[in-house]
DNA sequence: CGTTAATTTGAGACCATTCAATTTCGGTGG
DNA sequence: CCACCGAAATTGAATGGTCTCAAATTAACG
């Protein structure tokens, strides 16, 4: 469970007990090329620490913010209630990923995010942020280009619960978090650590938990996935991802080559 | 069906059969306060007319694109194919959106987006808008502006087909498209043109057209709605909301006032 | 006025839900 | 170390919402 030599994160090795925005440096460095000076700018941003309980809420619905909260550690997730008590989870967030940069510049909150049990986050104001955005074109774009991968998740994610058998849908979200929770936290281990409830995955999937459970065990039966406790491992990956229909197009991890110019 | 008066589209007054790039200054107009020299430079990008016929396709999924699509006139979606053939509506759009902004920067479509019959975009180099939005700020955030509110939209989307009843979830989708459409062709009228098909419907819903067809029956027997053929007419806007747990904030239409500014 | 698209109707099958109860698991304290 | 606890996972059975398939009707368009 615990972790506690180093880990190699992009070019920044560091303690695995004490995340920074190192994390941001390394995840925007996969859109753009920054600078040495754009990366010291990153890491110069002010933030404060903070860390949240099991289903604590970083952020609620209606509400005004002026800070922006990057995960550092766990992980968090978007959701929205209905009256009859119902939960919708929109989307799961890990560590180097903001949960609300979008508030910055829409001002209120649409949404709720709630965090896993020992979540850390670095709280930073948002006109630090929006100040960044101003001066460095390349931040700019990086920031541009999360918002714009978020977007096309949720895109996905329609797809997912609005047309996908319930064994589709549940064997696609398990293929999109074990890639990005690997991402978040590489090992060569088979295995990953994978606190996600059935409650929760019903949740997201738009299905009951009963129901998720019954699905998941055929999921087992068939060898695809081991799913015990909190951990998951993809047996088989290739059947996986055709009973998902899983395709990564969608996550834009491999930027285009060709992307036109931005500021030419 | 033909209204060829003028019609007000914010301060500019234009014959209805020329639609021009003003519509885009009005609609980012309602986000920032565009300088002169902001719209004159909007209304000075290059641009191509295009027309497209019934289901004509704007832009497929895995397509590299150098160009945008701004929409002038009719109704545009996007939408994503399964291989069982099944469709998903991601959105729709209406006149003065960009169908296909974010792929500026992701480079590669990530769905498809298909047009009513007779709608008309303008294509606008892509570098030109990049261009724009590198050196002016205030027209860079309404374009930010847009991208997040087009993904606030798709997370009320994953909540209404995830979560909602199949008569909520055709209520929510009514909802928005009569505000949305009203807003793009304003008139005193309570009819609406309305040229959605119930098999479109359908796939905007996760539901087949013959489920949407005997649920759209229930409203409007219950005096909710009236929709024959190409028209719409709200009868009670207070239930349909209601059925609909429809709450406009995601469409964040009315910017927040006290948003941090953005480059101070 | 003919043709195609769109809407409507019926009936049976099935997938997913609901409700309730039981079992397992992880953590806590005696 | 074991008893205990709440949370999570699991099981069963009945209900119901939605789908499927097929056919009929209506509307739109040249």
């Amino acid at each position: 469970m615990f972790c506690l030599g180093l880990q190699v994160v992009g070019e920044v090795a560091q303690v695995n007990d004490v995340p920074t925005l190192a994390l941001l440096v390394d995840r925007w460095s996969k859109y753009v090329d920054l600078a040495p000076d754009d990366r010291d700018a990153i890491l110069a941003l002010p933030f404060t620490r903070k860390t949240f309980g099991k289903d604590a809420y970083i952020l609620r619905e209606g509400e005004q913010t002026t800070d922006c909260a990057l995960l550092l550690r766990g992980i968090a997730f978007r959701q929205k209630l209905l009256r009859n008590g119902s939960r919708q989870i929109i989307s799961f967030h890990v560590p180097g990923e903001f949960v609300d940069l979008q508030n910055n510049l829409l001002g209120v909150s649409d949404h709720n995010v709630q965090a896993f049990e020992g979540t850390e986050a670095a709280i930073i104001p948002g006109a630090a942020l929006a100040r960044l955005a101003a001066e460095r074109e390349a931040v700019r774009l990086a920031m541009w280009t999360d918002t714009l991968v978020d977007a096309s998740v949720l895109r996905e994610w329609v797809v997912n619960v609005g047309r996908r058998s319930s064994r589709a849908r549940i064997a696609h979200l398990l293929c999109e978090l074990a890639l990005r929770l690997r991402q978040a936290n590489p090992s060569d281990d088979a295995r990953l650590d994978f606190p996600v409830t059935q409650e929760q995955i019903a949740d997201a999937t738009g299905l009951t938990a009963v129901h998720t459970n019954r699905t998941l065990q055929t999921l087992r039966k068939d060898g695809l996935i081991q799913l015990t406790g909190r951990s998951l491992t993809v047996l088989d990956w290739k059947r996986l991802r055709e009973t998902a229909e899983f395709d990564d197009l969608y996550l834009h991890q491999h930027p285009a080559a060709t992307a036109p110019a931005p500021s030419r």
